[in-house]
DNA sequence: GAAAGCAGGTCTGTATACAAAGTCATTGTT
DNA sequence: AACAATGACTTTGTATACAGACCTGCTTTC
């Protein structure tokens, strides 16, 4: 049986759900004191849970004033997707050629079930399939701090990520490059892959600085 | 003036230079109680310390037990200088271009700092100089999460840089191969600058991967 | 009317206290 | 002799309490 959990954990898994599903929002001050008796514990658990989300970018921090939820602008966008392309060419150029029929079943299985959740309009849902999905990819490089840092890339992402699903043309644009990406995997065509995930990528990313755009403008 | 520091602020400080001068070693537990007293402050805020520390990988923590000093095996350095590779190759090829003569004169003046500290034997001083001018150099590019990236992963080999220093041989071919990198961003030579940082690890990890497997076998 | 000063309330940062998990040496059992 | 059980001791994890930094809106001053 799984041994239980210590209250900061809980509190860590319970922020990072806040933030991926919207309920904390880019900007937003967070309440220690509201958050510690949402979840009933103290604040000195919550506070080393926003230590560690802190530390991977996600909330910011300042001193007496208190942590707020990370927003982005255009350039560090910018910035996390030239990383990201950095990071993930390197794993896919590593992991590709090991994929085996397994692999590439397991990857087949998040695809679709993350076309099912998006039929139902279950966006969250379809949003964690997704990034399962790619992260099975990365994973196939098995570079523990490699896959580890692109994953942080990612959760940066997190709260955009929703946003972007949002929009019916964009879960259908998703589902075609996941497609596609599949066959290049199973294929253990690196350089396709490659191309592929480019595409992939610069469609999102010109879909949320757009709405980043949108966003700002209208505040 | 610069505003008092909070007592996170200097615990997170201090700990990070027992790691780096080697006052704390890899697999050491890191008795809370202990460091709170030597820093006069409560347990509380050496947590939070901690917390950010374990985000950074730098310490791990095994609930119930404890923190203890992050110890590295030879993939984990393996895997390390292989993502620096990848994301410094970046920086340079980004940064070197915008190299003004300002910049050159700066990163040279850690260059000597570096060298005065060697010689006077003061070898934690000089580790913290050549770290310097190498952050000097990748910070031409201006990408501050790419930058951030970067430190962390030095950060994760301070332990083991500053044994790497220890020795004249590598105190002396470090020197030299530093030179040579100034001729070459001053030159705004992009390719050359990568072969010398390429050579330069690749000493770098050999040699720290001998020591590794001295230490473990004498354990 | 704009800037500076001043309570009152809010929220954070940290010390302290206590409960529970882990560690370790000793004892009792087979 | 090996091993499980026990209990004292150490160390961690978290609740609680309090001091101090920050914000807000008001008043005062020029």
């Amino acid at each position: 049986m799984p041994k239980k959990a210590t209250a900061q954990e809980t509190a860590l898994k319970s922020v990072r759900k806040m933030l991926a599903t919207g309920k904390l929002k880019p900007g937003q001050q967070i309440i220690q004191d509201a958050l510690a008796a949402r979840l009933s514990v103290s604040r000195v658990p919550v506070r080393e849970a926003l230590k560690t989300l802190q530390a991977e970018g996600r909330v910011v921090h300042d001193p007496h004033r208190g942590y707020f939820v990370a927003s982005l602008n255009v350039d560090d966008l910018t910035e996390i997707y030239q990383l990201r392309t950095i990071l993930e060419d390197e794993a896919l150029r590593v992991g590709i050629p090991n994929a085996t029929p397994a692999d590439v079943a397991a990857i087949k299985g998040f695809h679709e079930e993350g076309i099912a959740a998006g039929l139902k309009g279950d966006v969250p849902q379809m949003a964690a399939f997704n990034r399962k999905f790619h992260m099975a990819i990365y994973s196939l490089c098995h570079q523990e701090r490699l896959i580890s840092m692109i994953e942080k890339l990612w959760d940066s992402l997190d709260a955009y990520r929703v946003l972007f699903l949002n929009d019916s043309g964009n879960r259908d644009r998703t589902n075609d490059d996941h497609s596609q990406m599949i066959q290049s995997v199973k294929q253990k065509d690196v350089k396709e892959s490659l191309k592929i995930q480019a595409a992939h990528r610069e469609h999102a990313l010109k879909a949320i600085k757009a709405q980043l755009t949108a966003r700002s403008e209208s505040d």
